[in-house]
This record gives structure tokens, C-alpha cells and sequence, in this order.
DNA sequence: CGTGTTTGACCGGCGC
DNA sequence: GCGCCGGTCAAACACG
């Protein structure tokens, strides 16, 4: 957008023998605006006579050129302005269409598999316009996104309509916040009570997280043999932190560790990591819980999850559990980088970028698998296709041979899914 | 002796 | 109300 109106101001002032005066070298655009080199120009948003420039030019050059260049930098000012507000309403709409996802992900029936085509196609689309979340119709500054950057490289009339959106906006978007603050309260309560479980390999990384444990009770759990570790954090003083290790009696090799509360303490930089992927985990998944409980859904739902680690490890299918009592996220570490290929294409899935962050503002993203199935199901599911993998290397035909098996033959129907068998 | 682990007892929530 | 189960407590123990 920028560099299109830019490149403009470029051809006119280049133009030769229309509205240039040959003789005088300072007409060069780059000498007028100052800019490093190979940046475009910052005249974009706020060029409001493009079109006069020329005739501003005939006439004294040297009171022209001065007169430009004390214009040119107020505009200069204003552009700087209106970028600033631009990334604040480019944040701010992230923000609202990862409410509005949570929203519409905890909004779809239990039995969604029973959904219209038309709602699973909606499920598919990347991204939802603000305009969707606020539920108000066109003309609205809520497609301020959209309207502003078509209208911008209109015309200068157009580009005050921009600028007044921009504005209109910040403001519509400020009130949305408002509105959803009562639902953020909700939320940190349920950060406190939310657990994080993490399935890793016990040669992963994961395993050691950095912070010091003390051991308070071990206790076998009903329906796996291998006792269960009770840990609490002897970093800081009476931290609440707690986590429960326990190793998977089906695959001895794989740990399941599940942590929970948050570190009233600072965090050595080996342990934030984990301490970014559990938070970032919990940010991503207990919006959804929070408005599931407010709506008296008790869905779970799958996600691949781009997690703040380095590669390999950065990948994770997340299973989220909205129990009332406590809601737990557990991220799957164990499947091969190629399970979350074929995870990955096999929906398509959308990836938009995700504005929590963790301790550490690691950047991050989300992937989003559009189902809802029930936790127990979809690990059994991630069992049946980790190990036909392994097995076969026909990855693709082996995973749609899983997939049929509780979608009812179609692989593609992740929503019409029928009970696995527990042979797996 | 200080620190961490082990392990049986205890407690509270939940389902029947 | 009772029993089951997960989670926690705390005394005993191990180790440096």
C-alpha cells in the first residue's frame, strides 16, 4: 500500500518535461525525503494532494522545494501516526478473531457431528472478520481491516473515510474490551486451577524443565500400574506449583508429566521453555474452557499446536479437556514430525498467528484442527496411527486407514466419528 | 544435621 | 451413607 502510492508520487515527479523544472537537481524524490536507501517512502496515508503536487512545483523552485519539504515532514509526522494506529488495529483485530474462534469453536454442539456441511465448511476458514465477531452489519468500523486498506489507495477522500475508521476502530475495539473484561477475570481463575499435561519420551528435552522438584507423595493410580510422582516446586517459597510424573503403561518409554498452578517466583532460563509452552497452552485453550463452562458445553477439541520450543520439538497435538472441575490441556509430544504432517494436511487445517504470550514473548502460532472429539477418543486415535506408522511407512494411507476408522469410513469427516475399537 | 525420598495414613470429592 | 479414588500429609528413613 505504501510503496504503491509511493512509486506514484515517483512517476509524477519523474515525469519528464510535465511538471519538473530540468534545469534544477533538487526535484530528486530521494533528496526530498530524506529516506534510507531501498525504504519506501512514508507518504502513503497521508498524501492528501498527490494530485496538486505538480502545479505546487511550477513557479520559485526554491520556495516550492521549501514548502514541500516543511509539508513533506508534517506528513511525514502524520504517516508515522497512522502506522503506529494501524498495527494497533491490526492487534487488536488478532486479538478479536481469536475470541471470536475460541467463541465459535465452544459455541458448536457436542454432537457436532451431526453439523451441517455448511457449518464444518465455516469451521475451514482461516480467519473470522471482526465484523462477525461484533455481529454488526456493513457499513461498520469494524471492517476497518478490509475497508481501510482498499479505500486508502483510492482516493484522498477515501483516505480521511481510512483514517476516520482507523479512529472509529481503536474505539469499537476498546469497547469490545470492556465487555470482555469480566470474561478475562473468568479466565485467570481458571489459569490457577487448569492443568498442563505434557506426553514426552523420556530421552525428550521436556523431561527436564528446569525447575527444582521435591517429591511429596507417590501414589498407583487406577488403571496404570506404574505408581504416579507427586511434585511440588522448592524453587521459591511456598510456590503452588505442582506436577505429577507418571510413566504410560502402554509405552513405558513415553512420561506423562501434568503441571499445574503458576510460579509465584522467577524462573531460571531453563525452565521458561516449558514454563512459555504450558502458559502459552493454557492461554490458547481456557478461553475456550471459559466460555464451554459459561455455555454449559463440556466439549473437548484437538489442536496441533505450534509450541515456543525449538524445532523438533515444536510440534504437538493438544487435546483440551474442559472439565469444570479442572480443565487440562495435554500436548502429545510423542508422535514423529511426519504424524504432524499428515495430521496437518489432512484437514485443512489454518494457522493464523496467536496473540497471547508466554513469560518470554516468544512469538507464536496456532494451529487450529476444526474437531471435537472426546479426549479419550482422540488419543486413543493418536495410539493407533503413532504405531501404524511406525509400522508401515505408507504414512498417508495408513493414517486415512485410522481416520476412516472413526470417521465411518470417511476420512475427511472427522466430525462423524463412531467409537474406536479398544484392540488399537 | 540438613535435605530429600519413601510410604502408609488421612482427607475430601464423587458416584452409586 | 458407604466405598472408591486421587491427592496430600507427615513420620520414618536414606544419604551426603
Amino acid at each position: 500500500m505504501e510503496e504503491k502510492t509511493s512509486t506514484k508520487i515517483f512517476m509524477e515527479l519523474d515525469e519528464p518535461g510535465k511538471n519538473r523544472d530540468s534545469e534544477n537537481k533538487t526535484y530528486e524524490p530521494s533528496s526530498l525525503h530524506n529516506n534510507t536507501p531501498g525504504s519506501p517512502l512514508l507518504l502513503s496515508l497521508s498524501l492528501n494532494n498527490t494530485a496538486q503536487l505538480p502545479h505546487q512545483i511550477q513557479g520559485n523552485p526554491q520556495i516550492q522545494i521549501g514548502k514541500l519539504r516543511v509539508k513533506l515532514e508534517e506528513e511525514k509526522k502524520e504517516n508515522e501516526n497512522l502506522k503506529v494506529m494501524l498495527n494497533l488495529v491490526n492487534e487488536r483485530c488478532i486479538v478479536l478473531q481469536n475470541r471470536l474462534l475460541l467463541h465459535r469453536l465452544s459455541s458448536l454442539p457436542q454432537n457436532n457431528h451431526n453439523l451441517p456441511k455448511e457449518n464444518i465448511q465455516d469451521e475451514k476458514k482461516p480467519v473470522f472478520s471482526t465484523r462477525q465477531f461484533l455481529n454488526i452489519d456493513e457499513p461498520s468500523p469494524s471492517d476497518c481491516g478490509k475497508k481501510e486498506g482498499v479505500t486508502l489507495m483510492e482516493n484522498n477522500e477515501n483516505i480521511k473515510i481510512g483514517r476516520n475508521f482507523a479512529y472509529e476502530c481503536i474505539n469499537n475495539i476498546h469497547e469490545g474490551e470492556i465487555i470482555s473484561k469480566k470474561e478475562d477475570q473468568a479466565f485467570e481463575a481458571e489459569c490457577r486451577r487448569a492443568r498442563v499435561s505434557i506426553r514426552a519420551r523420556s530421552d525428550f528435552s521436556l523431561m527436564v524443565d528446569g525447575c527444582q522438584w521435591r517429591k511429596y507423595g507417590q501414589k498407583t493410580a487406577k488403571g496404570n500400574p506404574c505408581p504416579r510422582a507427586y511434585y511440588r516446586c522448592s524453587m521459591g517459597t511456598s510456590c503452588p506449583v505442582r506436577k505429577q510424573v507418571q510413566r504410560c503403561f502402554k509405552d513405558e518409554t513415553v512420561f506423562i508429566t501434568t503441571y499445574e498452578g503458576n510460579h509465584n517466583h522467577q524462573l531460571p532460563p531453563s525452565a521458561k521453555p516449558i514454563a512459555n509452552l504450558t502458559s502459552s497452552a493454557l492461554n490458547t485453550f481456557l478461553s475456550n474452557s471459559t466460555t464451554n463452562l459459561q455455555y454449559g458445553n463440556n466439549i473437548s477439541s484437538t489442536f496441533l499446536f505450534s509450541s515456543p520450543l525449538s524445532p523438533p520439538n515444536s510440534n504437538a497435538i493438544a487435546t483440551f479437556s474442559p472439565s469444570p472441575t479442572c480443565p487440562t490441556i495435554t500436548l502429545d509430544f510423542t508422535l514423529p514430525p511426519s504424524n504432524y504432517l499428515q495430521f496437518k494436511n489432512h484437514k485443512q487445517s489454518s494457522l493464523f498467528p496467536f496473540p497471547f504470550q508466554g513469560y518470554n514473548n516468544y512469538p507464536q502460532s496456532f494451529e487450529v484442527f476444526p474437531s471435537m472429539i472426546d479426549a479419550e477418543r482422540k488419543l486413543a486415535l493418536v495410539d493407533v496411527v503413532s504405531e501404524a506408522i511406525e509400522k508401515d511407512p505408507s504414512l498417508k494411507a495408513t493414517l486415512f486407514a485410522a481416520m476412516s476408522s472413526f470417521t465411518n469410513g470417511d476420512p475427511l469427516n472427522i466430525n462423524n466419528h463412531s467409537q474406536p475399537s479398544k484392540s488399537g
